[in-house]
DNA sequence: CCTACCAATCTGGTAGGTCCAGATTGGTAT
DNA sequence: ATACCAATCTGGACCTACCAGATTGGTAGG
């Protein structure tokens, strides 16, 4: 995956503008201030703030209007799922009925991901999910963090149902949950129940059973999600509001 | 929805760089000509050229390493879906698998999102989906395009899922499909048959009638795919090889 | 007092320049 | 063939300046 780089300025001023939006709760059509005035607050160049604006408004968060102003086009919870992961890149948190949803759709999409996989999936999908899997068991061998590995194989497994767009979907829903992800991958027991998951989506996939498969993917969704949030409220600090706020690592 | 103003500096550099990728074939691991590079090429300046990199680097395409350059972090077709929204707005052009996978994605996106809004809609939700809908009726009636109407009234459908994640999914894949979507609605007869299928989603959800409902999803998204199919194939010059480009209006 | 109008001001868009420090690279000396 | 070092290239950030249209506030006219 992505080596943690410090953020550049630019992110930086995306971190900041969101959560100057957040802070002062703009709404849907809300007026930001003018960019001169965001870099004087924010510290950073006009041409920073700028890199920014253009981040937000290709998530669809906000419309510049020329000659006129910064205007809020949807709230945060409206953009599109690429802003969740620009979001836990930044250590932005997410609400509990984000991660909700978020627990919900995926279990939704990768549902249909591996029914369509069951019934379209070629030979070179399943030979790419035993070499992904063997893999998987050799790490969990030598006691490694397998997070990046297992977003591999339910990528290829959503690949396997030979449609892009689905896979498109679940990308952002993975890639933000990579800190926890991590956390959650740092324990071997864990390590040994996912990969006998794993190779039990091998075996339904290469048998095309959709029905077994299918009640896979809801144990093995749940469970992790039950997992982390069990974990969440055990390292929780009581007055902490929210248990999703990424960790650095 | 929005208002088509004239493209930017910076959203041309956008365009201009993903036809740089597209023409010179780039793959995954690539690398893109240097900023000031680009910024000669184009015919703009670097603050345009690092405006667009900050946008394609949001959408997970590209990855600017420091001190080093700039790399393809994914293929075109594996960025997240909130890119399909912008290169149909920079009107660059789809391929007929891309609209295969949507078309299938959006009917099980929305089977899933009419199945959970049956089951949970507010009474709320429904006032809002009968407003919509007369709305709609009128329009209709006044022979005005219902476009915009109709993309407001399918998420409101999926909002009333109560799962804001699942609106953010589907909502991508609504405005990747503003150009044609103008072209479909301008018949009368559709706008009639569309508002007929509306009314009857408003009924079936008010009766919290599941297999109605999504009986219903499968044959008004399928429709209205193969409708804009046929109308494609009609139109099209035979030498094109894309009958889903972005057309002006 | 209200309205119509106009000029100063503010805004985003774009250009062009500078400096920095680390990564890359190619040539040189060993 | 290898090790090393200096010139070069790269992205990151800052700064100033200009443009033209939108906005706005005050003024003159009704």
């Amino acid at each position: 995956m992505t080596v943690p780089q410090q953020a550049s300025e630019g992110s930086r001023a995306v971190k900041r503008t969101i959560e100057f939006i957040r802070h002062h709760r703009l709404q849907k059509g809300d007026r930001l201030p003018s960019e001169r005035e965001l870099s004087d607050r924010f510290g950073v160049t006009r041409s920073s703030v700028r890199e920014a604006l253009a981040v937000l408004d290709a998530l669809r968060l906000t419309e510049r209007r020329p000659k006129s102003g910064i205007f809020l086009r949807n709230a945060l919870e409206d953009s599109g799922l690429d802003s969740l992961v620009i979001q836990a890149n930044l250590d932005l948190p997410f609400d509990e009925r984000t991660m909700r949803d978020v627990s919900e759709a995926r279990v939704i999409f990768e549902t249909h991901a591996i029914r369509l996989a069951c019934a379209r999936r070629t030979d070179a999908d399943l030979n790419r999910l035993r070499e992904l899997v063997a893999n998987y068991a050799d790490r969990v061998q030598a006691e490694l963090n397998v997070a990046n590995e297992d977003v591999e194989f339910h990528l290829a497994m959503a690949a396997a149902s030979q449609n892009a767009i689905i896979v498109r979907t679940l990308t952002p829903l993975f890639l933000m949950s990579f800190q926890w992800r991590q956390k959650y991958f740092s324990s071997p027991v864990i390590r040994r129940r996912s990969l006998a998951d794993h190779q039990e989506f091998v075996a339904t996939i290469a048998d095309r059973d959709e029905t077994r498969a299918a009640a896979l993917v809801q144990k093995h969704v749940h469970s992790a999600f039950d997992e982390v949030r069990a974990m969440a409220e055990g390292n929780e600090q009581p007055e902490s509001h929210n248990q999703w706020e990424g960790q650095d690592q």
